[in-house]
DNA sequence: GAAGAGTGTCAGTGCCTGCTAACGTTAGCG
DNA sequence: CGCTAACGTTAGCAGGCACTGACACTCTTC
C-alpha cells in the first residue's frame, strides 16, 4: 500500500492542462467518436492521442466503450464536478476578502474622518 | 508584432496545474499576504514560491500592491471566468451528449443486440 | 486458423518546467 | 552615502511530459 495516493483535483487538472486534450474532451462531448475517428482530427500520430485518452481516461473524464475492434470514447461530466468545487470555493474566498477589503475601507474612512474633522 | 498569442484559458489552466500555485492561491483568496509570508508557508526556497508567483501574476489570477519593500499579492477571482465557461461549455455539451443517448436507447435495441450477439 | 483492420503499449528522444544558488534592485534608516 | 531588509531575476540542472516508431493485442472474416 506503498502507492502515493493521487490527488483527483491535481490529476484532472493537469489533463485538463494540455490543449489538445481539452478538443478531444470537446470532441467526444458532442458526439461519441471512436478512437481512430478522434486522431483523424489531428496532425499527430495515433499513438500520441491514445497517450492523451489514456490520461483522460484515468482522470475520470472520459468513458471507454468497445464495440468490435473498435473502442468508442464519450465525455464523463462528474469528472469535472472537483474542479467545479475548487473554483466555488476559490470564488468564495475571493468573495470573502473583498468583503474585508470593503470593512476595511469603511474602517479607514473613520481614521480619515477622525483626520479631517479633527 | 510576431508575438505568439496567448490563449488566456491555456494560461489559466496550466498556473491551476501546479498543486503549490493552487496552495497559493488559496492562501491570498482568504487573505492579502507579502511574499514572505507565502513563502514562509512552503518548505521550498523563496526563489521558487516568487516564480510560481510571477505565473499566477501573469495568468491573472494575482494581482500586486507594493507597500514599501514589500508586496502584497491578492487573488482576483476574474481570473477565473474563463475556466468557468469553459466547464460550463463542457457539461452542457455533456448533458447534450446524455440526451442523444436517452433518445438513442428507446430505439436502439437493434445496435445492442448486434454488440451482445457478437 | 490465417489475414487484416482497429488500437493499446513500450522504448527512446527533445523540449518544457520546477528547483536551487548567486546576483541585481528598490525602499527605508542612520 | 553606506547598510540592511525584502524581493525579483538569471543561469544551470534534474525530472517530467509530449511525441514518434516499432511491436503486441483483440476482434472480425474467410
Amino acid at each position: 500500500m506503498g502507492l502515493t495516493e493521487p490527488d483527483p483535483t491535481d490529476e484532472v487538472l493537469r489533463a485538463l492542462a494540455e490543449p489538445r486534450r481539452r478538443t478531444i474532451l470537446r470532441l467526444v462531448a458532442h458526439d461519441e467518436l471512436s478512437a481512430g475517428e478522434i486522431a483523424a482530427t489531428f496532425e499527430v500520430s495515433r499513438t500520441a492521442i491514445s497517450q492523451h485518452v489514456t490520461v483522460l481516461k484515468n482522470a475520470g473524464l472520459l468513458t471507454e466503450r468497445r464495440a468490435g475492434t473498435r473502442r468508442l470514447y464519450r465525455a464523463r461530466p462528474e469528472g469535472l464536478a472537483g474542479i467545479r468545487a475548487f473554483l466555488d470555493e476559490m470564488w468564495a474566498g475571493a468573495l470573502d476578502n473583498a468583503r474585508r477589503l470593503a470593512e476595511a475601507e469603511r474602517g479607514l474612512s473613520d481614521d480619515v474622518e477622525a483626520e479631517r474633522t479633527g
